[in-house]
RNA sequence: GCCCGGGUGGCGAAAUCGGCAGACGCAACGGACUUAAAAUCCGUUUUCCCGCAAGGGGAGUGUGGGUUCAAUUCCCACCCCGGGCACCA
């Protein structure tokens, strides 16, 4: 047959057809009752932005590649896909443009979607999870009041962010150099506000031993980062005795320098400053607390004030003094800490600054105690404890263990364990998340809404004016509401719950979808759980993927589930960047995916997406590399339909030769798929056998010609379903090409005979010999030391030694 | 400051277990086809030196050391870039 054009239009858009005429039977659709080996492969759902874009595709690609290629590999797959769709860009939208965050997020769903069946990814739709919609928030509802009943959803005040202006909360993110986004004069204010919170806490220790499990089959530095997050420590709780006040607690890791304390410090929002200070001295910390929200993370000068209060210490019985410092924090351990100057860098500058007394109670085993008068930085290393009545002379560890003992026993403190991870404040006081399903009466206090009540429905009909503390606010027929205990007159709770709450679970919904009774039914999730492979962006590291796990421990203790990790197998691919930065909007560099695939088609968006780099690494995007992949397309489309049928007039005398690159081919891309997916080495291989095939084209059998262009064809399956449905239908075949057995490479095929092997001398490539594959070493270097170009150069010098690896090469160490 | 990654041609990269550095692709250049161009096909392309040429020789994977017959790969020190955490007591 003549060859054809490569037209990617004509191609991808009669497939594109087909295939949805086809979905309905289930091309895509994981099977219910199955006796194959189960297969769970997920990519992380988007945020319903409006458009997909590179980034996205690359995250795609690397999840359809493989849930396409386990396919064909007989397995029972399911490649499910959903939308993130709660969240604050929607309701900037509707202050915007006055389109309701419902309608906007519903009609960028629609676009990104057809976007989605452009690039023929291989989802089940039937399946499709959207969490804005109450048949799935009534399950975080569901699930919040099962937190309720067990404690691990309570109410606590809690900072957040203050635009006097607006009138209003703001996120984090619309906080920008410590102003609000909308008042850029205006100073963010923290201000106190009773919210919810889940008990993360109580799962710390768990979180953090199970990493364990994850370890291997995780990225190790997910890993790290997590167990960071976490950031055990441990250390001991000390009773300080404030005058007039009653007992304080601090927690110290080094507990064996207690006897080196010379102040008490506390955190600008400790209780103390509220109760007993005077209100110059509040005001005081009221601008600490302020200053450090706006300056956000980041070096700040150590400031601070005495209390005039006094503590004693109750292991030396000294009085010391109470002071109120900025880089002291309410959030960890108890909001209080024991100053140790001379131990301890932060206390050291500190106390410096103010001119506190500095005490130093810890030598060096080997040296002397530290002199204060020369003392330029605290010295933090363990030691001998001195000075320290009846522990001195014995070793920090031994003194930390004895001391924490005593004072567990005389009743004023106890050892202790504290975690940088804190309580998840999941309160948003926001319109467009899940209500959170709580009620407040007068006479009952805070009252779960019954089960049959749910869902809690978010109303349509809101104002979002940017204003007043939460939309929800301004809804009386939302907020007025009977108190479900005593009838009277109510008020629902307004606050919303974060959206990380919504993709903490939604992978389990997808094996469920439909259920009305149960967020899903537990025989289903025991089939298809643990994910066996979840890939996503690295951003996502800690939050989603910390939250995620805690929520299946959760909801395991409840019953639901016997999962203790919800994710087997964890992929974090690298992120797409443009011109050195990250993709977004605001910096206006989005390559939208749309552009690619119509300029030059979905199959040639993903492959470049595959071939650009290791998946893993960032890349770069840049057009230029697109068209490369493009051509290669062609090539193997021009091959293929100008040799099918294949002709006859091939002596087959490149036969052996071709078969051998085709099965080397398979071998590559087979142990890229199984061992580490860089599908870049996948593709590349793919060119070398398709440069070969152009140069030997007319060597080729007709049987050969035609085996060849069949294995090619599955071969690029996964990378590129349109092409390869194309060429399957051109070989005379029928159905899905993605469903065919996945060609198995025959390792004696693939096997060279014949070896090149370079020849060294000193470790200097001198010469290159033909030698069939496997020679033996001692035969190697004879043959070697037989070349004629070796012998003129070994002319009167001597062998020392003759390295000779098979297969690799020969080196010869002469004088 | 601490903890991770990473640094290889003009560019994206490859070298999977210590064994030919630069596979594959982009860009560039040359040739074939064409009235011409596009498309396509074939070729050259790390760099420096010697040679009209065939060919030959040297250097080279951020820098400096080390181990080894042999180092992009292992070890030590340092420089640069990216990311995470950042007063966590």
């Amino acid at each position: 047959m003549p060859e054809k054009t490569y037209d990617h239009n004509q191609i991808e858009l009669k497939w594109h057809e087909r295939w949805a005429a086809e979905e309905g039977a289930g091309l895509y659709k994981a099977e219910e009752n199955s006796s194959k080996p189960k297969y769970y492969v997920l990519e992380m759902l988007p945020y319903p932005s409006g458009a997909l874009h590179v980034g996205h595709i690359r995250n795609y690609a690397i999840g359809d590649a493989l849930a396409r290629h386990m396919w064909m590999r007989g397995y029972n797959v399911l490649h499910p896909m959903g939308w993130d769709a709660f969240g604050l860009p929607a309701e900037n939208a509707a202050i915007k443009n006055g389109r309701p965050p419902r309608e906007w997020t519903l009609s960028n769903i629609e676009k990104m979607k057809l976007t989605h069946r452009r690039f023929a990814f291989s989802y089940d739709w039937d399946r499709e999870v959207t969490t804005c919609e109450p048949d799935y928030y009534r399950w975080n509802q569901w699930f919040f009041l099962r937190m309720m009943e067990k404690g691990l959803a309570y109410r606590k005040q809690a900072m957040v962010n203050w635009c006097s202006e607006c009138g209003t909360v703001l996120a984090n993110e619309q906080v920008v150099d410590g102003c609000c986004w909308r008042h850029e004069t205006t100073p963010v204010e923290q201000r106190a506000l009773d919210q919810w919170f889940l008990r993360t806490t109580a799962y710390a220790d768990e979180l953090l031993k199970d990493i364990e499990i994850l370890d291997g089959s995780w990225p190790e530095r997910v890993l790290t980062m997590q167990r960071n997050w976490i950031g055990r420590s441990e250390g001991a709780e000390v009773d300080f005795k404030v005058d007039g006040y009653g007992p304080v607690r601090i927690f110290t890791t080094r507990i064996d320098t207690i006897y080196g304390a010379t102040c008490m410090i506390l955190a600008p929002e400790h209780e103390i400053v509220r109760t007993r200070l005077n209100a110059e001295m509040q005001a005081h910390a009221k601008k600490m607390i302020d200053a450090r929200a706006a300056q956000g993370p980041g070096d700040v000068e150590k400031e601070g004030f005495d209390t005039g209060l006094r503590a004693t210490n109750p292991f030396s019985g000294e009085t010391v003094p109470v002071w109120v410092g900025n880089f002291v924090l309410m959030g960890y351990g108890t909001g209080a800490i024991m100053a140790v100057p001379a131990h301890d860098q932060r206390d050291f500058e500190f106390c410096s600054k103010y001119g506190i007394k500095i005490l130093p109670v810890i030598r060096p085993t080997d040296g002397e105690l530290p002199d204060v008068t020369k003392m330029k930085e605290a010295a933090d290393a363990y030691g001998v404890v001195e000075n320290s009545g009846p522990y001195s002379g014995k070793p920090s560890e031994e003194a930390k263990r004895e001391m924490a003992a005593r004072a567990e026993r005389e009743g004023f403190g106890k050892a202790a364990v504290t975690f940088r991870i804190k309580d998840w404040g999941v309160s948003r006081q926001r319109y467009w998340g899940t209500p959170i399903p709580a009620i407040h009466c007068p006479a009952c206090g805070v009252v779960p809404v019954p089960d049959d009540q749910l869902p809690v429905l978010l109303p349509r009909q809101v104002a979002i004016t940017g204003k007043g503390r939460s939309p929800l606010d301004a809804v009386p027929e939302f907020v007025n509401v009977a108190c479900p205990k005593c009838g009277a007159a109510a008020r629902r709770e307004t606050d919303t719950m974060d959206t990380f709450v919504d993709s903490s679970w939604y992978f389990y919904r997808y094996c469920d979808p439909q259920n009305t009774a149960v967020p899903y039914d537990k025989e289903k999730i025991a089939y298809w759980f643990p994910i066996d492979q979840y890939i996503g962006g690295v951003e996502h590291a800690i939050l989603h993927l910390i939250y995620s796990r805690f929520w299946t421990k959760m909801m395991r203790d409840i019953g639901l589930t016997t999962c203790d990790e919800p994710v087997k197998k964890l992929f974090t691919q690298g992120m797409v960047v443009r011109n050195g930065a990250k993709m977004s909007k605001s910096k206006g560099n989005v390559v939208p995916a749309d552009d690619i695939a119509e300029m030059r088609g979905a199959d040639t968006a993903r492959m470049f997406a595959l071939f650009a780099a290791p998946p893993e690494k960032d890349v770069d995007w840049n057009d230029a590399g697109v068209e490369g992949i493009y051509r290669f397309l062609g090539r193997i489309y021009r091959f293929a339909t100008r040799n099918i049928p294949a002709p006859a007039g091939g002596d087959g005398s490149a036969d052996t030769q071709v078969l051998r690159k085709l099965h080397q081919t398979l071998e590559r891309i087979t142990i890229d798929f199984d061992h580490r997916w860089h599908f870049n080495t996948s593709i590349a291989a793919v060119m070398e056998l398709v440069n070969e095939l152009y140069a030997e084209e007319a060597r080729i059998s007709q049987a050969t010609l035609a085996t060849v262009i069949r294995t090619l064809t599955l071969m690029i399956a996964p990378f590129a379903p349109y092409l390869a449905q194309e060429l399957w239908e051109e070989q005379g075949n029928s159905g899905p090409v993605f469903r065919e057995a996945w060609p198995a490479f025959d390792a004696e095929l693939a096997k060279e005979t014949e070896v090149e092997i370079p020849v060294q001398i000193n470790g200097k490539l001198r010469a290159r010999i033909n030698v069939p594959a496997g020679t033996g070493a001692a035969e190697l270097g004879q043959l070697a030391q037989a070349d004629e170009k070796v012998k003129a150069l070994m002319e009167g010098k001597a062998i020392v030694k003759v390295i000779a690896v098979p297969d690799k090469l020969v080196n010869l160490v002469v004088k």
